[in-house]
Order: C-alpha cells, then structure tokens, then sequence
DNA sequence: TAGATTGTTAATCGATTAACAATC
DNA sequence: TAGATTGTTAATCGATTAACAATC
C-alpha cells in the first residue's frame, strides 16, 4: 500500500460500524448514499464519514455521494475480510465452546480449525465438530496448520505462559478474553475483550445516574 | 454527589484496569504506590492517573502516594461495585449459557436471576441453576424481581423488538450482544460487546501489518 | 449548465502530557 | 526540616467539526 496517514484507533473502531450499516443498505437494495444521509441513520456526522473515509482514499464522487456496494467492499477489504483468517481456540470451557459453535465468524472468513484444552476429561470431547486435544498438540497443530489467529478463553492466571507458547509457535495476533494484559513483542496483536470490565461500565453508568437523582 | 466536572468517556474506560491492577497489587501486600511506579507498571503516564483519580476528588497524599487498598475500594465503589446488581439473560443459546455460568460475575455483585428463550423446546432446561423460561414471562419477571440489567445474547433481528418490551418493564440498563444498535430513550444505559467487530479489528491488523513487510 | 456533494484545509474542541507550586 | 509526591494549572497534541473550493 501507498505512505498512507497513520490511521487513528477512533477510525478502526469505528469502520466495522460503517461495514454494517453498508451491508444493511446493501440488503435493502439502496444503491448510493450521501455522506450527510448517512450521518442521520448512523447518528454521526457527515463531515467525519468523508475525513474517515478519504484517509483510505476517498471512495465517493462529488455531486452523486457513495456507491453502498463499492464503499462496503472497499471497507471489507481495508478490515481485511478479504482473505481467510485461520483460527484454532485455546480453553474448551462454556465461553471457547460458545464462540467455537458460533456461525456468523465463519461467513466473514474466520475459520475454526482447533480447539484445546488443557483438562484430560475433556480431550475427545467433539465441540462444533472438531475433537478438543491436549495442549501437548498445540504448537505442533500451529505451524502445520497456519494459524495466524488464537482465542484464548482461559483462567487469567495461565493466559500470560500461553500466549508465549503462542508466539513462538508463530501465531501473529490473539483474540484474548482472558482479564490479563499480555506481553506481546512488537509485531504481534492482541485484541482484549474484557467481559468483566464491561459489565462494570455497565454498572458505573448506573450508578452516577442513580446519584444525579 | 457533588458538581462533579464531566466524566470522559477515556477515563470511565481505565477505571476498571486501575481497579485489576490494585486489587493485583494488594493481593501481593502492597500497601502504597506512587503514580509513578503505578504508570511504570501499567504502561501509562503518571500524569494521566493523578488526572483521572483527581477527577473523582483526590485519593493521594503528598509525598507518600496512594494507599493501595483505600485506592483499590474507591475506584470500586465509583464503579457502582459496591451495589448489587440483578441481571437476567434474555436468549439461552451458546453464549448466554456460557455468561450464566462464568462464575466471576458474581463475585462482583452481579447476581443473575433467571435466563429466557423463545425456543420452547429449551423451556425448563436448567442452565447455571436456572430454568429457561419463555418469553411470555419476561415482563412479569423483570418488574416482581427488581432486574436492572438484561443481558441480550439473541440474533440481531430479534434485538430491537426484545429491548422495547426490556424497556417498557422497568430495566435500565442492557448489556447488547447482538449485532445492532439498540434505541433506547434517554436514561437507559446500553453496552455493547459486538463480537464480530472485535474480531474485524485483529484482522485488520493483520492485513496493515502484511501491507508493511 | 446548475445543483449536489465530495475532498480537503482551517478552526475548534477535548484529551493527554508537562510543569510546578502546595503540602505531607 | 528535606525529600517525595500529589493536586492542579498550563502547554501540547490529536481528533472532531466546520467551511468551502473542486468537480461530477
């Protein structure tokens, strides 16, 4: 790619917002879309839409707007879900078997291909048809299988030693739910998502606006 | 409370690492830190945390730091920690089963109470101790219970309709799975954890980082 | 062409960092 | 008291919004 601007993490974030309101335009067959029409159905405003957009290289053309299946792909292929993502799950509890089992990962190029867990009970045990294995198997399975995504969905007391096995196996980013923050060398992303943390935003908010009473 | 300054968004989301990372330091018998060896510790500066604790009033001492417990249960309690919160889970699929069962939840004060879903045939299957119940008696439930948060973990299509009916019974405040953004009237606190998104931003990543090589 | 709407520069706003006086 | 470290104000940085010339 170009010397493109370095892209902020507000802009990141907000892209797979803009990807589902595209799809939903899509759907309903709606062919263009201004930046300001956009801005009302997206509670935005129009002038970020056009500042994020054109960091990429501008998508639209004056006088007319966006076309919805241009911009959604072009959005697709920025986020990268244009080419298959390999991911295998570490930790076979409620939460890996959850997201193992769910759907919509796959239909956007993220494919399962593992799960383990360390528990013997569990080894053998079928999770969205694919047997769980012993964590003895797990850098064997990385390197044969190029895997360049792992969800760790275990205690946070193991997350830190297995995300170092991760790494040096050659895993390049990790999906952690695990409430720990990982020492990653440079190069490597982690994408936390701290359900904990989350549900406590939750319960702040309650909290001062119960106090503004 | 008093005329507080407003809250930023950027501070309200530290707070629960701050709280992760002193309760760590007091399980480990750390009885003060300074903001300096706080900000070494966390990879932040130690300007940003006395700006954000002197937002909620000040809980240092000059030339001694903070004391870690004291620190540790004001953040709690500015995050609401100190109440008790009722949830209940609204769609019994794979992942609210797996929320139902992640047992850390209730150690901070969030008690689940009952879990629903619109699929008879998963009416009365226990789940975390709890029977499934239909939809029918969501409303009923929610105002005899005294429930101040819904946990949505049901397909998008169904989440708008699902968190009106929430609404009108008295919740105030809905923890969204669901791939949509929900309107909700002013008041009413939504938190969303989209997945999917999440997951979008690793591999976007992924591809800015192989444009680089 | 005239009207619409982008791409882009300039102005504003807010958040982070730096500095230092207050004070334990 | 002297040293340490906060609380807080000022400076900087970055992100959002506004404005408008370019152009389809």
């Amino acid at each position: 790619m170009q010397d493109e601007p370095k892209i902020s993490q507000a802009v990141i974030d907000r892209l797979p917002r803009y990807l589902r309101y595209l799809g939903d335009l899509r759907d309903q067959g709606v062919e263009r879309i201004s930046s300001r029409d956009l801005s009302l159905l997206m509670h935005s405003t129009a002038s970020q839409i056009r500042q994020d957009f054109n960091l990429f290289g501008g998508f639209g053309q004056q006088g007319y707007g966006y076309n919805v299946d241009h911009l959604y792909s072009e959005i697709g292929r920025i986020l990268g879900l244009d080419k298959e993502h390999r991911l295998i799950i570490v930790g076979a509890g409620h939460l890996g078997q959850a997201l193992a089992n769910y759907a919509n990962f796959e239909k956007r190029g993220f494919v399962f291909l593992g799960i383990f867990d360390r528990d013997p009970a569990l080894s053998g045990k079928t999770v969205a048809d694919m047997k769980v294995r012993p964590m003895e198997e797990l850098v064997g399975f990385v390197t044969e299988n190029d895997i360049d995504i792992a969800v760790l969905t275990i205690p946070k007391t193991a997350a830190v030693p297995v995300s170092e096995i991760l790494v040096n196996a050659g895993i390049k980013a990790i999906w952690n739910f695990a409430h720990a923050d990982l020492p990653v060398p440079p190069g490597i992303m982690v994408e936390n998502v701290h359900l904990t943390d989350s549900l406590m935003h939750l319960s702040y908010s309650l909290a001062s606006s119960a106090g503004k009473e």
